[in-house]
RNA sequence: GCGCCUGUAGCUCAACUGGAUAGAGUAUCGGGCUUCGAACCCGAGGGUUGCAGGUUCGAGUCCUGCCAGGCGCGCCA
């Protein structure tokens, strides 16, 4: 409909311009935008306020010729000027009623579009660390990323969904010897202090009693030496070390094979399994581990040095970074020989572009900005295109019990599981909740509020919307009436109220949603819209009744509420909130 | 100190990416169920869009400088 006004504006511009011999270089986009104020009619055009300029003539008088010039169209009541020179187009009644066949024809296809010409996109999210459960930080990204996903893939992107697994380095060690030092405190004669610095969640002790009691003959260490460690005045991060390097010997290959293994193993099944119950599905779980044992991290370095982007400083490895307007170079070769993470992260890039994606999104958590240059950097010195990778980036999100700010540490095992506010909120309040404000936006998770208000949550205001259709098409059949579609197709023209009518322009506004919050990555848009729709169908039940004594009439307002009900679902579908037929 | 994000009604947030009188929820006050679900609807009050300049037909939105908050600035990941 919108494109259909855009094209007629179009030509009776130029026709326009063409009658007052005027010649532009360049025709400026012609816009047209829904109007905010029902006043101001259906669409409004800036059109002749642009092109005062170049005409050189007043806006009103430039909207008036073009308005002259505008041919006949059927869907099209009038045209006025208005204010500084807007062009406000009024749709006729018929026009709007075409989309409630549409809407039926398609039913869940609705709002679908091929917006993105099958682009191929990958998108990657959450991507937490596996040391421990996904918490209520992890949460936002995991909520934006899946609803983003699901928007673009309605709008003909062709989307792959991806988890990198950051199963390499430091942290994984710490936590294998976490594991470790809690297996070994099963065995009473230790008597062990825990490290400040190792990972303290409950779910540690969890596993080691797993292996306990499958394997208790593993070699021991010497005690004396633990306490030695643990109780020294070495820097906690120096016993780290210490007691990494002491597992190793002690446990030669089983370091690996069953702590290392298990406690990997055993928290990415934990995370798959709570993202999976949070509604939130990915096509590959990408391990960092695979690209070193691939040699890709090796041959990304063994490029850049050939190309000069790399040089050796204090015994390491420095990618030259500064060269592509980061503030510092980056270490990607450790002193002791280990490549770092970040090094990881180039041959990751790389691989991601060597797929053939068109196009690469990754959501990041507002704390790893500082992260974005470098990394660009090393996909152009790559050879790579850095524009076709976009960064959202998620803004924190900050849990309050009332007044008091919870702290999330993964390491300290202070943290809020999002598996604890989701039996506490539930699923579909959570998710609604994480995606109603734009990434942008610092967000304020009050538990409290989310807890004790739950009904105040605009999720169940729209979830009651589909709920009370279900309830009239019950309520009709206990009156022994039928649904006739064809009948009420026939009569939409009885469709006058202003509740309605209302009603009528909320759905066909839908796909324009979907289309719009997918290109610029904004799913809160569909939260937003969703909730104006449940208002307009609430304001409209209580003004009129449905089940009429006029039949044309009734048929009429099922077919318009059957509509909307299918458009509801629509939406919450994508927000992977469950449309409830009572509640 | 440098960089990124944010600052809009008492509170939590929108504002179709530069458009018309800045809108919702919540809280407060007032009204609406003998009629399809009151988890609802209707109305009222509530604003110097952090401050000061600038750009133009037009600024909450763009630019500059301040102020305040969050987050980053490791041979951690």
């Amino acid at each position: 409909m919108k494109e259909l006004l855009q094209s007629h504006l179009k030509s009776a511009v130029e026709t326009y311009l063409s009658q007052q011999d005027i010649a532009i270089d360049k025709l400026p986009a012609i816009e047209v935008d829904h109007a905010k104020d029902a006043r101001h009619g259906d669409f409004a055009s800036n059109i002749a306020m642009v092109l005062a300029k170049p005409v050189s003539k007043p806006p009103r008088d430039i909207a008036a010729g073009i308005i002259d010039c505008l041919s006949q169209i059927a869907i099209l009541d009038k045209c006025e000027i208005a204010g500084p020179g807007f062009i406000n187009f009024f749709l006729s009644k018929d026009a709007y009623y075409q989309v409630i066949p549409e809407i039926f024809n398609s039913s869940e296809n609705y709002g679908r579009s091929n917006e993105g010409g099958s682009t191929k996109v990958l998108l990657e999210f959450v991507s937490s660390n596996p040391t421990g459960p996904i918490h209520i930080g992890h949460g936002r990204g995991a909520a934006y990323g899946s609803v983003l996903a699901k928007l673009l893939a309605a709008s003909g992107y062709d989307v792959t969904r991806e988890y990198y697994v950051n199963d390499y380095g430091r942290q994984m060690d710490i936590l294998s010897i976490s594991v470790w030092l809690r297996y070994l405190d099963m065995q009473d004669e230790h008597d062990l202090p825990f490290p400040q610095n190792a990972y303290h969640g409950q779910y540690i002790r969890d596993i080691a009693a797993t292996i306990y009691k499958d394997k208790n003959d593993l070699p021991q260490p010497d005690t004396g030496e633990l306490h030695a460690i643990i109780n020294g005045h070495a820097e906690e991060d120096k016993k780290l070390d210490e007691i990494i390097s002491l597992a190793k010997t002690t446990l030669g290959d089983n370091y690996h094979k069953v702590f290392f293994s298990h406690a990997l193993e055993d928290i990415l099944a934990g995370i798959k399994k709570d993202l999976a119950e949070f509604g939130v599905e990915f096509d590959n779980w990408f391990s960092e581990r695979s690209l070193i044992t691939r040699q890709k991290v090796a041959d990304c370095i063994a490029a850049l040095k050939a190309s000069g982007d790399i040089y050796e400083k204090d015994q390491a490895k420095w990618f030259r970074s500064t060269s592509y307007g980061d503030e510092k170079d980056r270490v990607v070769v450790r002193k002791n020989g280990q490549t770092t993470y970040f090094a990881s992260d180039i041959a990751y890039h790389v691989d991601k572009y060597n797929r053939g994606f068109d196009e690469i999104i990754n959501i990041w958590g507002a704390d790893h900005h500082g992260y974005i240059s470098r990394v660009r950097g090393a996909l152009k010195a790559s050879g790579k295109d850095p524009d076709q990778l976009k960064i959202l980036l998620v803004q924190f999100a900050t849990l309050y019990i009332g007044e008091e700010k919870l702290q999330m540490s993964t390491r300290s095992g202070d943290y809020v599981t999002l598996e604890q506010l989701r039996e506490e909120v539930g699923n579909n309040a959570t998710r609604f909740f994480y995606v109603m404000r734009k990434a942008e936006q610092h967000l304020d998770f009050d538990l409290e509020l989310a807890k004790s208000e739950s009904n105040a949550n605009p999720v169940y205001y729209i979830q009651y919307a589909h709920a009370r259709i279900c309830s009239v098409f019950k309520q009709m059949q206990e009156r022994g009436m039928a649904f006739n579609k064809d009948m009420g197709l026939d009569s939409l023209s009885l469709l006058v109220e202003e509740t309605e009518l209302a009603l009528v322009k909320a759905i066909t506004r839908y796909p324009e949603i979907i289309a719009q919050a997918a290109r610029n990555h904004e799913p809160h848009q569909l939260s937003f819209f969703l909730r104006e729709l449940a208002n307009d169908f609430h304001g409209y039940y209580n003004s009129c009744q449905f089940l009429v004594e006029d039949e044309r009439l009734c048929q009429a307002r099922l077919c318009l509420i059957s509509a909307t009900r299918q458009v509801i679902k629509n939406g919450l579908d994508i927000l992977g909130v469950t449309a409830p037929e009572e509640m």
